[in-house]
RNA sequence: GCCCAGAUGGCGGAAUUGGUAGACGCAACAGACUCAAAAUCUGUCGUUCGCAAGGAUGUGCAGGUUCGAUUCCUGUUCUGGGCACCA
């Protein structure tokens, strides 16, 4: 072999052997993005993530707020409670939980319809595409949500159960003796058998529907009352609050005012007390429950009233300090108060009114704007304290509000500054009830001072007299105790588009629930979303959806082609044809349900002979207890025999119905009336004539067949069996965002159920959400309502627990950190921050993508927008850096002089160019590294700015996490030998941290635990499997995929995320010495090791032995010598 | 105005029951490896006096309780959040 071809060969095994280095290097290097990619297609391809109803294993449910699907897609600051909850689900997961970690979609609401309003997409559409995009960046960061169980508010298939759990509030009521929601029906039934305090049950029978309807109303957990809206005429649309600002509408500056609408709402307040009561038994933070206790606003007092001079009339006022009754020196009204024109003198008539026209031009918001404004008037009419005697003047002002207690006070001004500065204000004279504790500067609203001057209750200590000041108002029968509340019934109607259609319709004022088996009410398709005419919602423009003629069903059919069929009335023979009608057996008018209502009467005067024998059989035998009646009219249709209660019809079929045209007419019917939750049974003539009994039979098993359905179609459609005249039209307002989430935790526990919103024994199983992760904005609103709902489904027996959420983490807001740049007034030209106080400036946001902390990345700024191109820096040393294209001569670029940003924390908001997108983070980094570091930020609980700078770090130890297994030089390090005590005793200590940081929620510090724990094993180098497998499992919930890469690499089977959490064995961190620290005076002086086994005698001779305390007691004797066996020794000199 | 939470190095933060303040990370500085860069590794790192050993001081501020206080108590300032004429 010749020289040239040894070396040649020798030159291709060396090629070949780099070939094969490199290749094994890029396996063993960290390629995030591959195993990222490998483990989240694994991940669901298998489904490891589906969570069955039906396990062996404990239950536990960790759910998220679900988000509102922004057109801005995720930033930052979303993912960090959901990597919370994520972590904590796979740690159960991990302690052998059946845990159920659901996700889904607030999509209903506001944003979407504005942003349809300006751009002219349809919600429906906007609201799909930003749910893609949420869904495809979740997806990147490896949660293990069961998207089986996903919802979405939005869809028919779950707002169809929102409109069910209305009409449950609808039809029901709460029961002040029992303190809990119960079926309207037993309401109803008491009240026609006994009537109540206001009415007699012969009274409440002799009512007209329209009166009794009114009067349920006001029980109902959910009704319709009016109510104020904010109103802006020159939009012609209701604002929210929020778009309101100093009495003008957000858009366009326009006059709001307050216009009175038909409204719905939720009866929360009488869950007040309950709501309360509730939060001892959560576990929700201190200031949580301190909002919900505000906003709820329990207030103990007591009602009394004060009868006018010279007046029958008496004044109600509310009081919370009885006590100080005798120190009542005027009594103040509402100017809305219904006794203001009653008790107003002719003297004070026109500065009554005067004022009154005043209060009426203010809106809310100039009223709130200036509190300290003190207005008011005398009415010139003067009350009695019922206890002196004593003539007190009364007032209106508009610091006394309608709403709330009475809509009167007494005022006492040395014991209230509202009071006291009003008296001041007018010159009305004080009465001092305490003495000295009045300063007669200021009033003192304290409990503590002695009361004088105050009859009865004088030389009692304020706080002990408000119980006796109550009985004896009691006693005396002028009033009695009272607690009242701050918090209003929810409003929960709003004049929009994007929301739950309300089941309702309306006819003749009177509100009428939709069957259960007419839901959904689909939402409509609308073109424009422009307000009503009157302000109502979109829907208001769909006037062909908002008349009814009778139900949805009825409507559709008119349109189609069997109208032609339905019109003429089948049965001329019968009838005959001078009352033929154009809508037969069709009303939708009062003229054509007064025809029908004569046909019926007609039929029942000319039966047929088989009707006739069936009747008798009906009538008499009264069938299984149920009633029938004969040629009822049903809407608009008259059957031979109908059982309201069953919702069973009877035909009695003549010859013609053999005809093909008739039962054309009969199936369209017997749709339609199954529509309305009727059934029917037909018999023929010779059916009826030849075999009675069998016929008989056969209803009787037709009543018994249709028992589910009669039970739960209860008869609370009017619609159905009443008089129908007049116009039936279509509630137009749609619900608030909190419909939908006030129940979406019962969804993912059964989200495919088609018969009912939850199956009980779903519900049981799942029964509450034991973790419950969001932030703090949803305090008062969210959380009340899903509170209240939880509260009444219970009641009703729907669930089995009345608090929906055991444990409330609430996480911290993510603020952007701005970053600005610096332009000279009318200059290309920018001013590092240093120097910008030397000239005049306009402050830019600039994106903070393209700053590196605070240094700007000039080329990129210059890329960043077309009119920065040809931008002149002066950096931060004073020198300049213009674009090269100006001229290279002229151009000046000096090596390394930085342009410095300023920075200012703010919200994360696309406008001021200081998001984050976790995408970018997530392609740089790898997911893990990012679930790592959002959660090395901080506490959970923290507010905090994003800074991506310290990324790099968490970055760097999971690499080196991946450098206990593989090395980049020399492959595969890790190994099967068997762990040192000093290994195990690493990782133990790991353990048990791990173990006790994630319960509590405490990620930040687990994560340098795992930091820790990490150097540790460098140092030691291990790379033993058996500690090192370990590792993984404990890290799994906080960085999944390289957990399951490397899990699968050194040989184990299954998926690490079903592998058993390490059990934590305290043996191996048994110490025999310690390392006390020695204190003198209790500054730490010296350290001193000592045996844990060492007596306390022997520990105080070998602390006076040491040197160091030796050298500070000088020769003197300690007075004391302080041990804590295991944490510390202090030496008092 | 009322209610709640918080304040610790240049920065994010740790200290779980009153017991070694500043873990872990970032930034910074010094060094090793390298032609160089990247990557990696080692060291320093509250302030202050001192060559050092070793002191002094230090958890918003002022007091207090305690052998000992970031931790408990009182007062106070500031920051963040909520409510806002609720009798």
């Amino acid at each position: 072999m010749c020289d040239a071809t040894e070396a040649r060969i020798s030159f291709v095994a060396e090629q070949l052997n780099k070939i094969l280095t490199s290749k094994q290097q890029l396996i063993m290097e960290y390629d995030f993005k591959k195993i990222e990619g490998t483990w989240q297609g694994k991940w669901k391809a298998d489904k490891v993530y589906k969570i069955s109803n039906d396990s062996a294993k404990p239950k536990y449910y960790v759910l998220d707020m679900f988000p509102y699907p922004s057109g801005a897609g995720l930033h930052v600051g979303h993912p960090l409670g959901y990597i919370a909850s994520d972590i904590y689900s796979r740690y159960k997961r991990l302690k052998g939980f059946n845990v159920l970690h659901p996700m889904g979609f607030d999509s209903f609401g506001l944003p979407a319809e504005q942003y349809a309003l300006e751009t002219g997409q349809h919600p429906a559409e906007t609201t799909r595409i930003n749910i893609a995009t949420f869904k495809s960046q979740l997806d990147k960061i490896g949660f293990c949500y069961d998207w089986d169980r996903e919802v979405r508010t939005s869809d028919a298939s779950y707002y169809r159960w929102t409109q069910s759990l209305f009409l449950k509030l609808f039809n029901s009521y709460f029961c002040n003796t029992q303190q809990k929601a119960r079926p309207i029906k037993d309401l109803i039934k008491k009240f026609a058998t006994k009537g109540n305090k206001d009415f007699t049950a012969e009274q409440w029978n002799g009512f007209s529907e329209m009166e009794q309807s009114a009067i349920l109303m006001k029980r109902r957990l959910a009704f319709s009352a009016y109510g104020e809206v904010n109103w802006c005429e020159a939009l012609g649309t209701v604002l929210a609050n929020d778009e309101v600002v100093n009495g003008v509408s957000e858009r366009g500056s326009h006059p709001v005012i307050k216009k009175k609408m038909r409204q719905w709402y939720l009866r929360i307040t009488s869950y007040a007390d309950r709501l309360l009561e509730g939060l001892d038994r959560v576990d929700f933070s201190d200031s949580m429950k301190e909002m919900q206790r505000n906003w709820i606003g329990k207030s103990e007092g007591a009602e009394m009233k004060f009868e006018v001079y010279g007046l029958g009339s008496d004044v109600q006022v509310y009081t919370t300090r009885p006590d100080t009754i005798f120190g009542v020196d005027f009594l103040v009204l509402a100017p809305e108060h219904e006794l203001v024109s009653k008790i107003t003198t002719t003297a004070q008539k026109t500065a009554i009114d005067e004022y009154l026209i005043y209060v009426k031009s203010r809106s809310d918001r100039e009223r709130m704007a200036e509190v300290k404004q003190i207005t008011g008037c005398f009415t010139g009419a003067f009350a009695m304290n019922p206890f002196d005697g004593k003539q007190i003047p009364i007032w209106i002002a508009e610091y006394v509000l309608a709403g709330y207690g009475t809509g009167a006070i007494m005022a006492v001004p040395c014991g209230d500054q509202r009071d006291y500065s009003f008296a001041k204000h007018f010159d009305i004279p004080v009465t001092n009830i305490i003495g000295s504790h009045y300063n007669g500067e200021e009033a003192n609203a304290t409990k503590e001072a002695v009361l004088e001057n105050s009859g009865f209750l004088n030389g009692l200590l304020m706080k002990d007299a408000i119980a006796v000041a109550i009985n004896k108002i009691e006693e005396l029968g002028i009033g009695k105790r009272k607690v009242n509340f701050r918090m209003r019934d929810a409003g929960f109607s709003r004049q929009r588009y994007w929301g739950e259609p309300f089941p309702i319709v309306w006819h003749d004022g009177v509100a009428i629930a939709l069957d259960e088996k007419q839901l959904p009410l689909e939402l409509p398709y609308v073109e424009k979303y422009g307000p009503g005419p009157e302000g109502e919602g979109p829907l208001a423009n769909l006037t062909g959806w908002v008349s009814v003629g009778l139900t949805p069903n009825l409507k559709q059919d008119l349109n189609s082609n069997l109208k032609q069929d339905l019109t003429p009335n089948p049965s001329p023979k019968e009838r005959g044809t001078e009352q033929s009608s154009d809508y037969g057996y069709v009303t939708s008018t009062e003229a054509e349900w007064k025809h029908t209502i004569a046909f019926a009467k007609q039929n029942r005067k000319d039966p047929t002979e088989e009707e006739n024998k069936i009747w008798q059989e009906l009538r008499n035998r009264n069938i299984d207890g149920y009633k029938f009646r004969r040629q009822h009219p049903i809407a608009g249709y008259i059957p031979d025999f109908v059982c309201l209660e069953k919702k069973l019809i009877i035909e009695i079929d003549g010859g013609y119905h053999n005809h093909k045209e008739q039962q054309i007419f009969d199936s369209a019917r017997e749709k339609w009336l199954s529509d309305f939750g009727y059934s029917m049974i037909r018999f023929t003539n010779e059916e009826v004539k030849n075999d009675l009994q069998n016929t008989l039979k056969k209803i009787t098993e037709e009543l018994a067949k249709n028992i589910s359905v009669a039970k739960e179609v209860e008869a609370n459609s009017p619609l159905l069996w009443r008089g129908v005249g007049g116009e039936v039209k279509r509630e137009t307002s749609t619900m608030p965002g909190y419909a939908g989430s006030s129940w979406y935790f019962l969804r993912y526990m059964d989200p495919e159920n088609t018969e009912t919103f939850c199956d009980r024994k779903a519900s049981d199983y799942w029964n509450q959400v034991d973790v419950y992760i969001g932030g703090t904005e949803h305090a008062v609103g969210h959380l009340l309502y899903s509170r209240m709902w939880t509260k009444v489904m219970f009641d009703l027996g729907m669930i089995g627990f009345d608090e929906p959420f055991k444990r409330l983490v609430n996480q911290g807001m993510i603020q952007g950190s701005s970053r600005f740049v610096y332009r000279v007034a009318g200059e290309n030209k920018f001013v590092s921050a240093g120097l910008k106080n030397n000239y005049t400036t306009n402050d830019l946001h600039v994106d903070v993508n393209i700053v590196d902390g605070v240094e700007l990345d000039i080329n990129a700024f210059r890329k960043w927008k077309p009119e920065f191109e040809q931008a002149i820096f002066i950096c931060e040393d004073g020198t300049l850096n213009t674009p090269l294209s100006i001229g290279e001569g002229l151009g000046v670029r000096p090596g390394d002089a930085k342009y410095i940003c300023g920075i200012e924390v703010e919200k994360m908001s696309k406008s001021k160019y200081n998001t984050v997108n976790p995408n970018d983070l997530v392609d740089k980094y790898g997911a893990d590294t990012f679930r790592m570091y959002e959660m090395f930020l901080g506490p959970v609980e923290a507010s905090k700015p994003w800074d991506t700078k310290g990324i790099e770090g968490v970055h760097r130890f999971i690499r080196k996490l991946w450098r206990l297994f593989y090395d980049d030089i020399k492959g595969q390090v890790w190994n099967e030998e068997i762990a040192t005590d000093a290994e195990l005793k690493v990782l133990h200590r790991c353990i048990k941290k791990i173990e006790e940081d994630t319960e509590r929620f405490s990620f930040n510090t687990a994560v340098s635990t795992f930091m820790i724990c990490v150097n540790e094993l460098s140092d030691i180098k291990c790379h033993k499997k058996e500690v090192l497998e370990k590792l993984l499992i404990l890290i799994t919930p906080y960085a999944p995929h390289i957990a399951e890469e490397l899990w699968n690499n050194i040989g184990n089977e299954g998926l690490v995320l079903d592998a058993a959490f390490p059990v934590f064995d305290g043996k191996y961190l048994v110490e025999t010495t310690k390392d006390y620290p020695v204190s003198i005076n209790g500054k730490l002086r010296s350290n001193l090791a000592i045996s844990l086994d060492a007596t306390e005698k022997e520990v105080r001779q070998l602390v006076l032995q040491n040197d160091v305390v030796q050298k500070w007691l000088e020769g003197k004797e300690p007075k004391k010598i302080i041990f804590i066996k295991g944490k510390m020794i202090n030496v008092v000199i």
